[in-house]
DNA sequence: CTCATGGTTCGACGCTAATCGAACCATCCC
DNA sequence: GGGATGGTTCGATTAGCGTCGAACCATGAG
């Protein structure tokens, strides 16, 4: 009667039709916005406030707030298999929910700012991160630095400032993470120097060249 | 809002405090009474009951009638798998729970009706199961038939009747299924004809010889 | 500044489900 | 057979929580 208890408050957590639907919703590691994840639950936005509070709470959940809007995703991997070893019970797809900008090049890779952002951009920070070339509060590893030589930055190529090195931005289209800062910038600078890629005119699309693309991924391995 | 409902329905089943302590105490595998079981919940019968029943319906938990008691265990590996997803929010431990016999020699091994029981007897019926012995439907292999023939079994050497050639029986105090059956029966008088162990007089007692478990222990791999 | 929109807080309502007492059925032991 | 024990069913009570309306705060656009 002392153990069980634990573990029964998180099952109660996914154990409201709602609160599951929308934990569902993010499988897919996308952080989506309280109104949205109202929607996917069929509820108003009232209730799905009280929902989420409770989610992020229990570290179920964490939110990114980001102007008036907080993004919304799952607390980390553990969360993603204690929802899948519940649907080993019943086998559930995972529910589709379209989401972001209809054009494809935008959503494949596109100008956030001044740095990467879109598929593209969300597979460079995740492999940075997978890769080691970042620590976990983001710092560059020598790892890091040793991949980036290849594209040409040197460390004291990157002029220091109020700006931080490297930040995590949240993607609108693929709702999810990529790298920002100083760092996030060069990066996307070499990428348009060393021909990899250009910036269409007049537009925040960008296009990889099939040979850059390539190349590209490549570079991460 | 479709896909929802059913992974919460089996958390809902783990969001009672009472019927995840239960599920706790049957996590290393063992069976227990619905008495038993509503002791571990600190409820009384009906509740428990009614509480277990809620899991046998929906294939959380199996249940093994025998005599008057109902034996409940885990219905399987998932189950297992879905309450170490939930216990990685919060580091429990299984709870202890003293049960069955005292006599640690009666622990081990002893005769049940006619066959192997106590530790030695789960341990043979385990790996049996896990060394491809015996098939899903507990039919003897060629590799089980060929493993039994180091014992001196031959196929030919168990007379047929309408008792049948496996079968898995509740062991008391691991509260585990062991071998019977034929088979099992057949299994015994060998590692006696053996000398592997013998059996106490008038007592059910089996008694290893040390030389005689080592064997044992090879012959199972 | 003003309006629109995203999100939260508060309070009241209503439904679901856990609980136990009492009665009942089945099995085992003597 | 009769008594004891394990387990289930039924019904009534109670408590917790999901829900939404209404009001409120914060951010962003014009």
């Amino acid at each position: 009667m002392r153990e069980g208890p634990e573990i029964a408050r998180i099952a109660a957590l996914v154990a409201d039709p709602v609160r599951s639907a929308m934990l569902l919703a993010l499988m897919d590691g996308r952080a989506l916005t309280a109104t949205e994840l109202a929607s996917v639950g069929g509820i108003t936005k009232q209730t799905a406030s009280s929902h989420l509070a409770k989610l992020v709470e229990s570290e179920v959940l964490v939110a990114d707030a980001q102007g008036r809007h907080r993004y919304f995703r799952l607390a980390g991997s553990h969360v993603a298999a204690l929802l899948e070893a519940l649907m080993v019970f019943s086998s559930d797809a995972v529910p589709p929910l379209r989401t972001g900008p209809k054009d494809l090049t935008l959503r494949k890779a596109r100008i956030c700012y001044d740095h990467l952002a879109g598929e593209k951009g969300v597979m460079l920070y995740d492999r940075m991160l997978e890769e080691g070339w970042l620590g976990r509060d983001l710092d560059v590893t020598d790892k890091g630095w040793t991949k980036l030589a290849v594209l040409g930055l040197q460390q004291g190529d990157l002029p220091s400032s109020n700006r931080p090195l490297c930040r995590a931005c949240l993607d609108w289209s693929q709702r999810r993470h990529h790298l920002a800062g100083r760092l996030g910038k060069a990066v996307l600078d070499r990428i348009l120097a060393v021909s990899w890629a250009r910036r269409l005119p007049a537009s925040r699309v960008i296009v990889f060249h099939p040979e850059g693309e390539r190349r590209f991924g490549e570079w991460l391995r």
